[in-house]
DNA sequence: ATCTGCTATGTCAACGATGACACATGCGCC
DNA sequence: GGCGCATGTGTCATCGTTGACATAGCAGAT
């Protein structure tokens, strides 16, 4: 039985009211007779109506929708992770989620973005933008946008991680093994996108915790650890490939790593990788530790990483949103911490 | 600066002429003289103007608008996979997309259907249903649905894979390879949902083909290989604890496998940690293929694995939604073929 | 001179829900 | 008897866009 849906008007006549009573029971909101109550209610339930959102959209100028705008969510798990829980706590809110992934093109950001405001979303939620240019043209139009993970604009609020802290404790971690010579594996800072206000990248700090955490224990850090083309190069940053090559050319040195510390768990896994190649066992010979917890549990050896939080960043970001849209006071900033999770690739120095 | 968006009656009155014109100039239909084209883009660019869908989908009945309902996005990255096609092929052709995950659950992919229903979408797309009652709710109110990746329902259309040629395909490369101790890891058939119209999971079809593809070969299924626990355990599913445990077990036989074929990437990596854990090489020792090639890649060894071809899985899945949303003629089923992406982890039986 | 057809533009009633406002009751109380 | 208040219900403009329909000027054909 293929019917088109009942409107409120349908189902005041059926009832014998006005829509405004059928509203009112519905909205339960106002005086209402218990007769007239019953009424409605059968004939809600005989017309099997259903509440149309776009017209009450039109009316009250507010969707109760939020648009996630994403680089590309094959790119790495980590934006899953914050994608399924921004939905979870949307939807638990009474909202939908409309997602956009611009592929790391500027242009294509743009359009989604034109896109998200005809569509009149409440707010936009960013797991990296392509351009901050794009997410101010968002706050110019009063809809507010929320960078999640890492913080590219001045004028967006944002919900991210200590990466420092969390880098270092990796590297003290290994320290801590009786490592001496740790290598970085990572991006070229120059490349990332920085945040506007800090003028730090993610990686910048991840960086900076590795060099002071190898200057606080009296170690000197590892050279010529980190190169990963342009940040955009999505499939360079999701092959692992990199991550191959790094090791490859750090365990070629006169004196190899006895452990490395990757950036993200797509790295690791391209580490994992090259040792796996020449035979080298994880963590007997080398040690190695990742960043985001990801696909780290998947792995053989289970990878050592410094977890994201992945849940608590989608959560905090929807609810920045919601703050913002109900007109209620929000930080600017909301920084979580990591945690360094322990597992089977890491163990003492040979 | 924050400003309201401008409509199209103050377009028109700034451009001096009707919403009639201004409209005409905007869609590009109808005659509309070179001076009141120009006074109106010159009116649309001064305010900014953005079309309100909202308005124009309770106007045209059309929001250009599809659902996409998954079990959980992060349960497999093939739903990922595919939900990035999806959205990459609603996009290309102007629609947008809208995410659920029902997490296993029916009341709450229920729930999901009525929000979706109420948002008047356009077409569902599921990657996995909770409960094929639900997808009858929306084919009952008119809306297309289709499943993708299995098909669940007899009123769905859908876009599949055939599971029994791809299983068929590992079995016989590693009979090819010289093995004849070749285990099975999957889930129980019978707890798997069914397709109403085959009465076959997509676990049966590829028990199947392993079964036939032993016998083929002069050889013996080897036994007790497949214990998943609830479908929708979906800690279970995704944990990847399964596949070790049913290698612990299988390996503890007194001829145990030199091959192993996996039902699911996922299943897989809990095989390469056991028998990363108990010392046995991949491939020298024992041979391990997965299926959907998802996360194969990324492993160590990198894993040899059948294919789904999850783009074509989403686009075709979008497409088959488009053409029903435009009433054009559509198949009710699409079965597209995987490949067998040969890696690292298979090789010569010992 | 009249008609036909093309060009160009304006008017306005939908689409469906909302909620301010108006209008009824009926009760208790001064 | 009249007032105030709580209860219960209906009317209708509004949100912004769309497109059918009406209108009108003008060139060329008859």
């Amino acid at each position: 039985m293929v019917s088109k849906a009942a409107t409120l008007l349908e189902v005041a006549r059926l009832a014998g009211v006005s829509t405004a009573t059928v509203n009112r029971v519905l909205k339960q909101q106002g005086y209402i007779s218990d007769d007239a109550r019953q009424k409605v209610l059968a004939a809600v339930a005989a017309t099997n109506y259903r509440p149309n959102v776009v017209a009450r959209g039109l009316r009250t100028q507010h969707t109760y929708t939020i648009g996630l705008m994403l680089t590309a969510i094959t790119v790495n798990p980590l934006f899953v992770g914050v994608a399924h829980a921004v939905e979870a706590a949307a939807i638990a809110a009474g909202y939908r989620v409309v997602i956009f992934n611009h592929g790391g093109s500027a242009s294509h950001e743009r359009h989604g973005i034109e896109t998200f405001i005809a569509q009149r979303v409440d707010a936009v939620l960013f797991c990296t933008t392509a351009s901050p240019e794009n997410v101010d043209i968002l706050v110019d139009s009063g809809i507010p946008a929320i960078e999640i993970e890492r913080s590219l604009t001045e004028t967006a609020r944002s919900v991210r991680v200590d990466n420092y802290v969390g880098a270092r404790a990796a590297v003290d971690h290994l320290v801590s093994l009786g490592h001496r010579r740790i290598a970085f594996v990572g991006g070229d800072p120059a490349i990332y996108p920085r945040d506007l206000a800090r003028q730090r990248s993610v990686e910048d700090d991840r960086l900076a915790a590795y060099r002071d955490g190898m200057a606080a224990h009296g170690l000197k850090p590892m050279p010529d650890h980190m190169r990963l083309g342009t940040y955009y190069d999505l499939d360079a940053e999701i092959s692992g490939t990199e991550g191959q090559q790094h090791t490859n050319a750090l365990m070629a040195l006169p004196e190899p790593p006895t452990a490395i510390f990757a950036t993200c768990d797509i790295l690791a896994t391209g580490v994992l990788q090259s040792l796996y190649r020449m035979g080298k066992r994880v963590p007997q010979d080398v040690s190695v530790v990742g960043f985001d917890d990801t696909i780290a549990a998947y792995l053989a050896p289970e990878l050592t990483t410094v977890a994201q939080p992945m849940t608590a960043l989608g959560r905090h970001g929807f609810d920045m949103a919601l703050a913002a849209i109900e007109g209620r006071e929000v930080p600017d900033e909301i920084v979580l911490e990591t945690s360094l999770v322990i597992r089977d690739s890491t163990g003492p120095a040979p």
